[in-house]
DNA sequence: ACCCACTTGATTGACGTACCTCAAAACTGG
DNA sequence: CCAGTTTTGAGGTACGTCAATCAAGTGGGT
């Protein structure tokens, strides 16, 4: 016996198939008693649809717009990257759009967003940092329609329908964790990131503190310190740092320009017996752990954040549940024994 | 303009439709030159079949068996629900069917592999301890035309099509890379196991050791001790070991049993200042991440194996190429905080 | 009893592919 | 150039679903 189909239906629940198919695809001129008899029909026979028959006869085309941060991120084109090879192997009927726009300027974010005919489109997913205006432009496209997901940093209160990505807190409580246990000698940590306003950032710091404070009191940790992007400045801090600090034992780094942070403590010679942690897995930091400059990084994986989110986005369009348990991105501890 | 179609290949090619067909589905009688141009014409177009639409027309059914641990293993229970729970979700046209044997008795196992009807099946996954028997059947099978992909513990000189699971060197380096971390003075490690006979321990030692003695020679790695299973026979293990080595600073458990290991470990009060570090995510070790009992878990998440085998089966079966790094399996590091 | 709106059935043609048949065309050897 | 074989073309049916059309049925209001 092969799975039941919508003719198993309509001979169970004793209509044509035409009333059927009106019952499933929701479609109007049919009796609630009739509407009734088809679902028990389904239920009975437990019926599901062929998703893949059924695309292939409505000549279904999934049209996808990614909002991905800009520039020297090196997580940015690492994602595009992933993109792009989850796009190529995935793609049946599906047109893929990847927009890059600047993270720090939220007016050309707002900007990029009331520019997308919605029209032409049939899911967004984006990777921003939250103000209200996103909020709001979000709400205009959910109302127009679209499916929304939001990607590595999420949008809590806004209307968006799935998020792929970590939960910070977490991300920053498992570099406490590693931090606390890695450190072989009491002394002082160095939090520094880019930007304290984006709320990656901050949740990680929470989860940071939180463990340190209750399971490793023993340390201290410093206030963060901010780069904006500016390498100099980046260079300038840890320099300062260095000098006035001579119990530092550790560095976490919450945000990017790991790079930048890691040529810096090499130039103050600080970085032997120097436990740092940073968070996702780019080339640079992968160069790092293998030379033991790095002690973890605490990373989510770019392929599967790609996947992830093409394959919500499309049960999203489908009305079909999302598969959770596929989708829940994980908190990895890249070390220099498990790279991928 | 959509994606081209066998319309289309004919068109481009020059040639009716009913030769297309003939040449990708590999059905005789085409003039060598007349698949040329068909070749061609698929090239310069980019065609790809739409297999879903093939699968369709050609009533496609997959039926695939699993070969797993028996009995107590936490771990092939996880593994077998996991199992379920992707077939429930990616189960268009498949057949499951899950067969449990005891990993201690090769025999058994090779008469499992024997007594498969290989013309009802299409595919099979295995994880079995590596024997030359298990190695013939495989390739008796293979011969019967079954795609083969092994799990969790590869047979590497086998006839198999694919692996999905770690590559467990890898995993016990990463061990060992945790425990000179995490231990906070020298002393000696207990490395205890159920069998060193299995395939997986033996290559996790190799890696740890590896790990051990270029990075951490100044702790001491004691000879493994194996438990077979037998939970009093762990218990006395320990008990000794804790005796006789006052300076023992890490346990290291390379297999299943770990949950006999705790308790033999809390019986002798040994567990306040253990680094203990073990392997796959079972119930009993998530609560003994919880309670501090457990430093770290080395672990392989089993949602992502049984999709993945799945996913395998399938590529092969319909002779499309596996879309790697969706089916390469991560080797995990769970902490306390980020438990999944 | 009649009209009208609402509900249902029957039928058809896609979608991209597989697989089958029958006949026509193109080659081959002698 | 013929007979025989091989290769090719044209066409059909099917898979499970969507979408549309048209005819026929139902019942209520007046």
């Amino acid at each position: 016996m092969g799975k039941p189909t919508v003719h198993d239906i309509a001979k169970e629940a004793g209509v044509s198939l035409a009333t059927v198919d009106r019952v499933l695809n929701a479609r109007p001129g049919v009796r609630d008693k009739t509407i009734a008899r088809v679902q028990q029909a389904v239920e009975r026979l437990g019926y599901v649809r062929d998703t893949y028959a059924a695309n292939l006869a409505r000549q279904r085309e999934y049209r996808f717009a990614f909002i991905l941060p800009e520039g020297s991120s090196q997580f940015g084109n690492g994602l595009k990257a992933a993109l792009q090879e989850a796009y190529s192997h995935m793609a049946d009927r599906t047109h893929l759009n990847v927009v890059r726009v600047p993270q720090n300027d939220p007016h050309a974010i707002v900007r990029t967003l009331r520019s997308l005919n919605t029209d032409r489109l049939d899911g967004l997913a984006l990777m921003v940092p939250e103000t209200p205006q996103v909020r709001d432009a979000v709400s205009r496209l959910k109302d127009a329609g679209l499916a929304i997901v939001t990607l590595v940093s999420d949008l809590p209160n806004s209307r968006r329908d799935f998020f792929v990505g970590v939960n910070n807190v977490a991300a920053g409580r498992t570099a406490g964790l590693l931090m606390g246990r890695f450190v072989k000698r009491t002394g002082q940590i160095l939090v520094v990131t880019n930007s304290v306003s984006s709320r990656d950032s901050l949740e990680r710091r929470l989860g940071f503190d939180t463990v340190m404070t209750s399971d490793f009191s023993h340390l201290t940790v410093l206030p963060t310190v901010e780069s904006h992007g500016d390498p100099d400045r980046m260079a300038r801090i840890v320099k300062q740092v260095v000098a006035h600090r001579r119990r530092l034992i550790g560095v976490y780094s919450m945000g990017s320009g790991n790079t930048t942070l890691l040529s810096a403590l090499q130039a103050c010679g600080q970085l032997q017996d120097l436990i740092v942690l940073a968070h996702e897995l780019t080339p640079a930091m992968r160069k790092a752990l293998q030379n033991d400059e790095v002690a973890a990084i605490i990373a989510q994986n770019v392929g599967h954040l790609a996947r992830s989110s093409l394959r919500a986005l499309r049960s999203l369009c489908d009305g079909v549940p999302i598969f959770e348990p596929q989708e829940r991105v994980r908190i990895e501890v890249v070390l220099r024994e498990n790279l991928p």
